[in-house]
DNA sequence: TTTT
DNA sequence: TTTT
């Protein structure tokens, strides 16, 4: 009946942008939280949240945001299920935003220094400014097999 | 760093009150909050969140609430993991909640016919009002094993 | 940047339809939203928060909202300023709700027994169900001197 | 019953600290929020928001914000009243806040070269880091007349 | 009275 | 000007 969520927090790494057979946007990031500090040691925790923004949103999202950056999130709680190969009932809780702040612009630092180095060889990429769409290697970017309504994350 | 969690929604089924091993309460509920329509066969669904309170709140919930009634969470979301029987690593996600609203008075329906009806020759119980905590056999009432900082849901 | 709230209470009067002189429909109310104890001699205290709905939600929260009864509404802080006719600036308050939710049904009371009692030989109204938008004499129906910048509330 | 506001934007000033009678911190700063874009010529437009906050959080956000600076708070809308001295019934709306997060850091820029730069020959005041508290001619740092109730924003 |  |  009403299901808002604010966070804000940290990529944990890369958004990573796909798109539905039809063609539909959906990026997926994951956000570390920090918890309130729970005791006197001043023991630092966080909640890793997984995000999933949709169409405009998630070219926006997949073109601005890095690993390490500081976001804020606006959405509501989603519970999936699935049974997985193993014939279990797996539940998935994720956020689907419909409003994301980027609270550090691209050059004011907290991004990893690792983010966007690929897994060897890959391509050089400029990490500070947006990242070019025209990129035909750009990761993610071609269709796969996820519907609007069970997009696994 | 933020993160703020507001639900209005519908229990499905009685609150379970526990007690963690050092005496602190903790009531569980899972609340069905109604998606926005989807399409015009205004096909309905609902997500479903399980809800963790401790302490006062927690008793008061667990007098309280009952299955079917309407009830506004206010909280944080937090993610568990723990590695369950077959090996395999198990998320969960909860909202902690610090403030519940009940939005139904006991007696302004809305709560099912079934609720508090114990699985055989339970006792009966008038679920109109608060719970009893004075009845030795209240359910759940009894200290079990769980920790403060990993409550199994 | 973020800009969000989100309240539970009563209106304090009955929702008043205006429209624009384009026409488009806005509906305002108050919220008597009830602080939170604040000493031992329990002393209720109330928040009164102006509410301001576009559109097509105006015309729905016009047809089906009632003095007295409970809501929740979600949207963001607005703050406008104009000049008095003594040549004072004046601050005004308001919510625009983007999402508001009935949590009280027509029939489930709540509702104060004086509501849509006109002026003076006023019509009368069925008050439990929605509005007859058809009723020519609808009070507030008709086009005023209001634009969508700059609605005096 | 529920009143819960969420904000990120700017401080158009340096906060105020000032004590109540009794000793009581309270700190004071308008909040600048961006409203969204309102139309294709990208016009920019933000509220104004007074925030108000209390003890150790309004002694934490005296030492570390400053004007310009990005922050996210957390808190209630409050309506208070009183009669101005012309006789006049005055409503000003403040958000309580019990929560707020720096989103920058004193040495990422963002603060205005103005800032802390005294009314006529004060001291100077190293802006980066938190204010000093010892500072006998800190500003707002003495006692004025402020009840818990009723403070003038 | 307003921030970037 | 205020609701239960």
């Amino acid at each position: 009946m009403l299901n808002r969520v604010i966070l804000i927090g940290r990529l944990t790494r890369d958004p990573e942008l796909r798109y539905t057979p039809s063609g539909v946007a959906v990026t997926t990031f994951t956000l570390a939280v920090d918890r309130p500090f729970v005791n006197q040691q001043r023991e630092r925790e966080a909640d890793f949240i997984n995000i999933v923004t949709w169409r405009q949103l998630a070219e926006t999202c997949a073109n601005y945001l890095r690993k390490g950056r500081l976001a804020a999130v606006e959405g509501r709680i989603q519970v999936r299920n699935y049974d997985n190969n193993e014939g279990r009932r797996v539940y998935v809780t994720e956020v689907i935003a419909d409003n994301v702040r980027f609270l550090e612009s691209p050059n004011s630092g907290g991004a990893s220094r690792e983010e966007g180095m690929g897994g060897g060889g890959g391509q050089q990429r400029n990490n500070n400014g947006p990242r070019d769409n025209q990129d035909p290697f750009q990761d993610d970017g071609r269709p796969i097999d996820i519907s609007d309504d069970d997009l696994p994350f």
